[in-house]
RNA sequence: UGGCCCAUGGUGUAACUGGUUAACACGUCUGAUUUUGGUUCAGAAGAGUCUAGGUUCGAGUCCUAGUGGGCCAGCCA
């Protein structure tokens, strides 16, 4: 990366260099990124992901994997494996591979030391009773019952939970804070509750399952985290998060004690970052899976072409901080254009044909046109291509009465095919309904591409491309557009996010036709297709039966124009 | 009705930590170049920093109040 340029640091940083300033040493620095196996990694998580791996690479330390599994109802180990694939598809890589689950030993003793301490206990009422002890954020809560139970009598209940000799629901184990607290989560927050769930992990060893607030912290501690990043809503759980630390803090062990510092997390329009409406989208099949390319989940962005480096890109520019936020989609994509307009070859393709017959051009003959992959990139070389009589080109390339600002093929005008020869558009044969079946043009034999004839020289308004009628192959391809018809599809309290799916989110092309260079291409390789977008070959194609995915579009003012 | 967090062009972030005409990116709009209506280049419009007080020589930055938004009453994370 490159410092010279000096940028100003978020408050992440500005928190950590206020710290290292204070007298914690570099190398104690470590961090973690803590997914819950429950679903895929989605573009919120990059933000999270980016940000705690770019501490790690900018301070040259280390940043823990770390699955969050205490809740076995939800975690699978395929969700952990394919967030590990993604993670190193992003280039990360991280220290240590940890669980939650490998901690459920200590974080049990040092349940059992808290009981001894009198700072946590068993309950032994319904959720209800426990709901309604709880108080609302307007009025203080009431002590359980159960609060003053005897020690033993905790320990001998607790160990009778573990053991599975409750069913769930009957006792659950609570930490004794402050039932009239301000902050509800400090109102005896629950540490453990039964759950007869087989573990992704620890299959049926444990009965008793930590809860989020008791396992996340000690997690850090116990891998000495130095700073734990979360986001905004977690912010009233710190408080609680610090109290746990408390109750088990071992200077001469572990003298780190981690700290949380929450930052916002990533919105952006026209989609959504629920994971539980993500699986839903799954499970009632309104997209293909989890790696559908209209999915905000890395993998189905993977699968739609977009590069590590554009979603690095993209994260570096939305920033880190504490307001709401709701980024443009534009922005993404803008850093997808960006990349891909460097790295990618142009092809021809032309994705709704209309044919185009050259009248002067000799029956039978072709010739070979050479074109350059990538105007941005002089190393990508050239290719050749076929071209002959009969050709296919865009049916939009064709209007015949067009306005004076449409630069191209009409009737008595010139454009150039690109690569090859000018032409002059004659007439059009339609079918009975009126359908243009055929365009009919002449060609300049002198302006051919490179000759360096004058006639070549020509300025002419447009150049299309083309491909030959008897010399390509065909394709699907699959157009794909924001996966909603409105910004926020969430935020209709009457209506449900499904309402607002854009019907218009994948259009199947299946007999589109490409130029020869394209016969051969694997999956996950990227093309510009001339003058249309960006394009993926689908992980699912092959050599009989060839599928890209559209990535994004090129920018199009003329259609801008168009909508005005 | 309580507590906590947040508030800078359309969007997202900056502003040397209290010091010039509030900057950058995306987006928008011109124009030039171009064998991609792409790219590139040149330029423009768009905020007086939520409001009202206060502190100060000086406030986007500090204080108070208000307004608006977010979070908190899962045996989810």
């Amino acid at each position: 990366m490159d410092n010279t340029e000096k940028r100003s640091l978020n408050f992440i940083e500005q928190i950590i260099e206020e710290d290292l300033k204070n007298g914690l040493p570099k190398s104690q620095l470590q961090f973690r990124f803590p997914p819950e196996p429950n679903g895929y990694l989605h573009i919120g998580h990059a933000k999270a992901f980016c940000l705690n791996f770019g501490l790690g690479e900018a301070y040259n330390a280390p940043v823990n994997l770390r699955f969050d599994d205490t809740n076995p109802m939800a975690e699978e180990t395929h969700y952990a494996e394919a967030m590990k694939e993604d993670l190193r598809w992003m280039g990360f890589e991280w220290a240590k591979e940890c669980y939650t689950s490998d901690y459920f030993q200590q974080l049990y003793d040092w349940a059992v030391e808290m009981i001894k301490r009198g700072t946590a206990y068993v309950d032994s009422q319904s959720s209800e009773a426990m709901a309604e002890q709880k108080g609302t954020p307007t009025q203080p809560g009431t002590n359980s019952p159960y609060r003053e139970r005897p020690v033993e009598e905790n320990l001998r209940l607790f160990e009778g939970m573990k053991n599975g000799a409750f069913e769930p629901g009957t006792h659950v184990l609570r930490a004794k804070i402050d039932m009239a607290h301000p902050n509800m989560l400090m109102r005896d927050p629950l540490m453990y509750r039964i759950i007869a769930e087989p573990h992704h992990r620890t299959g049926t060893e444990w009965r008793i399952y930590p809860m989020y607030d008791w396992a996340h912290g000690q997690s850090d501690y116990i891998e000495q985290v130095s700073h734990s990043l979360c986001s905004l809503e977690f912010k009233p759980h710190r408080e609680l998060y610090e109290w746990f630390v408390e109750q088990v803090y071992t200077k001469d062990k572990l003298p780190l004690p981690p700290k949380q510092r929450e930052f916002a997390r990533l919105n952006m329009n026209y989609t959504i970052m629920s994971k539980r409406k993500l699986l839903q989208l799954v499970k009632e099949g309104h997209v293909a899976d989890w790696d559908d390319p209209r999915m905000p989940t890395i993998s189905g962005m993977r699968r739609r072409g977009y590069t590590p480096a554009a979603i690095r890109k993209f994260i570096d520019l939305v920033g880190v901080a504490k307001r709401d936020n709701m980024i443009d989609v534009a922005l993404l994509e803008s850093c997808v254009r960006d990349d891909l307009n460097k790295t990618t070859n142009r092809v021809m393709a032309v994705l709704n044909p209309v044919k185009l017959i050259i009248t002067n051009y000799p029956e039978g003959q072709t010739e070979t046109v050479t074109i350059e992959n990538n105007p941005e990139d002089e190393s990508a070389g050239t290719r050749e291509m076929i071209f002959s009589r009969e050709l296919f080109i865009e049916r939009a390339d064709f209007m015949e009465d067009a306005p004076r600002k449409f630069f191209r093929l009409t009737l008595g005008k010139e454009v150039r095919l690109k690569g090859a020869y000018i032409i002059q558009g004659n007439e059009v044969v339609k079918d009975d309904e009126g359908n243009i079946v055929e365009i009919h043009c002449t060609y300049d034999p002198k302006s051919r591409s490179g000759s360096g004839t004058p006639e070549s020289q020509r300025k002419v308004k447009g150049t299309l491309h083309w491909v030959s009628a008897s010399h390509h192959i065909e394709a699907q391809v699959n157009m794909y557009d924001r996966l909603f018809a409105v910004e926020n599809p969430e935020a209709d309290k009457e209506k449900s996010f499904l309402e607002f799916l854009n019907p218009d989110s994948l259009q199947v092309i299946t007999n589109a036709k490409l130029e020869l260079a394209l016969k051969d291409a694997q999956p996950e390789e990227r093309y510009q297709f001339q003058r249309i977008g960006y394009f993926c070959v689908d992980k699912d194609s092959t050599s009989e039966q060839l599928i890209f995915n559209r990535t994004v579009p090129l920018r199009d003012t003329w259609a801008k124009q168009k909508n005005k």
